[in-house]
DNA sequence: ATCCAGTGCTTATACGTATAACCACCCCCC
DNA sequence: GGGGGGTGGTTATACGTATAAGCACTGGAT
């Protein structure tokens, strides 16, 4: 049973007496054969008795689609919205009939990257903006990928995108601070690579809400995190990137004897569950992502049957007042 | 250029003025072929210029292996353990020739999902145990998967498995409490499904220390927490199952003001990055893990070669006492 | 001159599937 | 009794690749 070699549905048809044709017919119950229920129900038995499994290869080499949805996860460390995410997607593409699988994608990026997914021939990819380029796109649409999506901050001329809004999140955020009375309102810009220029983005946005904004650079670190403490004179508003950065600073104020918010306000972004435990609460940015699966999937599809082009989702942001602010 | 159906290696052929197997022998540079460096070196350019991506699923046909690595990611959302786990093994088996793909598997298990994965022709599979039946395992195994490695806390008797040692968590964390002095030990367990299999396997190994210890089931929610900690006497040590646990404990206890460790000490597990920010800083079980892609991916090599059977692995655990024991 | 060994290719085939095209049969109706 | 139209299949082929087997030629050695 072991040491065989896989069914085919050469062997599923002899099995059941039939020619492999048939076996194709009835497995894939094509609309408008001419097959009768009892040939169907020897044939589904054998099938079943054999153990016999399609072969996705061979039949993307027939059909020319393998009906994969390659998704390209980016390196940062993925935090619970952005898995959310891909675990809705991977279920809404499934009802529709669509294998996904996530692709590692070492580090790898532009065409070197889409050379790698596109030796799967995927129907359509989803990746990570900051590893697509103009020419890695060539390649995929050149191997016949339907669909591209891009995920990330900068919009892509050439394929619709899902982008975050993080200008948006700077500037909820900032008015918000504002609001509150916050005088001198600072930014926190991430120095770690592939964080760096969401953070840049997040800036512009808090800068465009219409009150100085001053930019401090940060690693994750605590001792960093407490030197910059050490600078603040009290009274200030501090935009922390995200909800991390804001748990390390809440961190190092607590340290340094400064009470939040009598002392200082802080506010970050994605409403991690962890960050709800902070003491005081942590107030938030939190982008919604729950209509994002169903509208990507919805276009992946429309893409791969043509009958649409491009659009551009952007998240919708909600801001989550609680003790900290 | 994209209108067009990709390049194969028969375009490529002719292009370069060779043959389809010269081509092939060319591209994949078969030792002890006999082509001159000159055709050699045309062959490559014409594959350059017509953009050639070779076809996964047909050469998968042709040699009866894809290489490829199925992954299929367990449902429970992944902390920074297990994504660095599988980023490093993807490097690793990437470095060998393998292409690693994770397979979202949408809480499909047993003979459902080993024959969706089957589909794929995987060399191997390395899957949540959960997700294995014996049944499963023969679909796998007749469609010629020739290497599968369990991940988990149950020992699978059929297949190689990478294990969590739940056992080895309670009863380093319990030690630790009692060594600190503390007197009723408290064990908290998960309610949450696929955790709770976990939790009671980690209060087996607490209660094997050889003090008594209570355990307690807990919903992740603050109002739970909240009753669980207005029931303290004080001097308890409690084994909050996880740092997340840890982190909602030290939460309810913070409110109702009680002082960690002096009233109560707390332990975690998994030593997340953001637990290290709480105040007092979480002691924590650390699993090591740094040893194991590599571990994984020579027994992964070695089954698929044919020339090792099974081994077991577990993982390294260490103490970090912080302050909050 | 003939044979042998090596070099540098080409020809032919099989992998497993989906599907267009064809075929045999039966029944009915003029 | 012959044509027409449904029913229930079968035969043949192509998808793109890897590789075994063969073939033409060249340059010695016998």
């Amino acid at each position: 049973m072991s040491g065989n070699r896989p069914a085919t549905s050469m062997d599923v048809a002899r099995a059941a007496g039939v020619s492999q044709a048939t076996v194709s017919y009835v497995l894939n119950d094509r609309p408008g054969s001419r097959i009768s229920e009892e040939t169907r129900s020897r044939v589904r038995d054998a099938a079943e008795r054999l153990g016999y499994v399609p072969h996705a290869g061979a039949r993307t080499l027939r059909t020319g689609s393998s009906g994969v949805v390659l998704v390209a996860v980016p390196d940062i460390p993925q935090g619970p919205l952005a898995t959310g995410l891909l675990e809705e997607l991977d279920k809404e593409l499934g009802g529709r009939g669509y294998t996904v699988v996530q692709y590692g994608a070492r580090r790898t990026k532009g065409v070197a990257a889409a050379k790698a997914w596109a030796e799967l021939r995927p129907t359509a990819v989803v990746a990570d903006a900051s590893r697509l380029t103009r020419a890695g796109i060539e390649v995929l649409r050149a191997a016949g990928v339907k669909a591209i999506i891009g995920m990330g901050h900068a919009p892509m001329d050439d394929v619709p995108s899902l982008l975050t809004d993080h200008e948006g999140v700077g500037a909820l955020a900032v008015r918000h601070l504002v609001e509150r009375g916050r005088d001198p309102v600072v930014a926190v810009v991430p120095r770690e690579e592939g964080l760096r220029e969401m953070g840049l983005a997040r800036l512009r946005g808090a800068r465009s809400a219409g009150v100085p904004v001053t930019a401090v650079d940060l690693a994750f670190d605590e001792a960093e995190a407490a030197a910059f403490v050490a600078g603040l004179k009290g009274g200030e508003g501090v935009f922390a990137y995200n909800d991390e950065y804001a748990m390390l600073l809440l961190a190092a104020l607590h340290d340094a004897g400064l009470r939040v918010p009598g002392d200082v306000a802080v506010i970050g972004c994605d409403d991690l569950p962890l960050a709800r435990l902070t003491r005081p609460r942590l107030s938030t940015v939190r982008p919604d992502l729950s209509a994002a699966p169903a509208r990507m999937a919805t276009l992946i599809d429309r893409l791969v049957r043509g009958t649409a082009c491009g659009d551009v989702d952007v998240w919708t942001l909600q801001l989550i007042e609680r003790d900290s602010t």
